[in-house]
DNA sequence: GGTCAAACTTTCAGACACTGCAAACTTTTA
DNA sequence: TAAAAGTTTGCAGTGTCTGAAAGTTTGACC
């Protein structure tokens, strides 16, 4: 990678620090993106060239690469049910984001603090959905325009990022992991009501 | 209800089926408030006091009415599943959709043509969702910070608007309630590899 | 090392969403 | 019929985001 990619990559992730941090100091909407392209000393249109949105410079990239998920899906054994076929593929994401911790509670408590940001969450995940809607409907056997394959994608989707929130609002020793292990056994199992215990 | 009312609730679906009709013809992103404005012959400023922003004119008022939906949500017998209970809850509003189909058939069109709208949909559900969450804590004896509820709230919205967007694009006889059942049903059973029929 | 084209940034002008305020207007009520 | 209460409007302003043009940096090839 030559010193302008290297370039590129620091300003980038430059600006989403300098988001997180002002959005966790003073809420999203009392920080204007000319002040975040001020703190890392660009333009605001330059801003533009990296994000499309003010919401994109939060998020950054997405967390999980829809192209590798898609691809796994497709080479694990068939007859592995849907919900633990998703929850296998999604293993690695899950472990990038345990490895980075303190960007992505930060990350998540801006979130929480400003719900337009959870919206904006979800759009990034639904962004490159089709793609997956089509694994999961190859996988089993039928059509993306069928209602299942849509369904198991929106539900997983649905069950990780409550996964994500849970986390981030657990004690620090909390592993990212065994929440989603645990939304994804109550899907599993058609939301039946669980054991008070 | 005396002639102010009865007024506002004219110009407010005014507003809403003008909006709709642009956006239908050209894309929403090449519709502004002014012409929408225009179109019902209120200013752009009278726009904003019907509707916080464009997407809500074409969104209206919410499907559901969540108050409603929590009251009966608890009357239910609790030995119900969750997932059968949130659907008999949701059947009023579902007949309510089929009885304006054409309205919905519209919306439905237009918001799938402009993928930004079905964040805004989103957004209109997520809106009251404490409350649902705390309704079905209570049905199951959990609080709502478990993740239980948050789950089972967030998967059947989305079961619904899988429902919705299927309904939109079947043909014309089909009933929006068939589809719903099918979304929840597949749901009851922890999505479990549908038969290949 | 010098040179050129591609990639990147900046500046500028502008469209549009949305807000607060105060004036003008309309319906309701007493 | 006049005051009260609610509604609409114009206006000025903030902030996001876009396109075009001009300037700067980088990498590749000689």
């Amino acid at each position: 990678m030559g010193l302008r990619d290297r370039k590129k990559q620091q300003t980038r992730s430059a600006l989403t620090a300098a988001a997180l941090r002002l959005a966790d100091e003073r809420g999203l909407d009392h920080v204007t993106v000319e002040e975040i392209s001020a703190a890392v000393d660009v333009s605001a249109r330059t801003f533009f060239n990296y994000f499309a949105t003010k919401d994109d410079a939060i998020l950054g990239d997405p967390v999980i690469d829809n192209e590798t998920v898609c691809r796994r899906l497709l080479e694990l054994p068939r007859d592995i049910p849907i919900v633990d076929a998703v929850l296998t593929v999604f293993e690695p994401a899950i472990a990038a984001m345990q490895a980075d911790r303190e960007l992505w509670l930060l990350r998540m408590r801006v979130i929480k603090d400003n719900p337009s940001l959870l919206l904006a969450l979800f759009a990034q995940g639904a962004a490159k959905e089709q793609e997956f809607i089509a694994a999961i409907a190859t996988r089993v056997g039928l059509t993306p325009a069928d209602t299942f394959p849509q369904l198991a994608s929106v539900v997983t989707g649905s069950a990780f990022r409550i996964a994500m929130m849970r986390w981030a609002t657990a004690g620090p020793d909390e592993q990212l992991a065994g929440f989603v292990r645990e939304s994804f056994r109550m899907v599993a199992t058609g939301l039946a009501t669980p054991n008070e215990s």
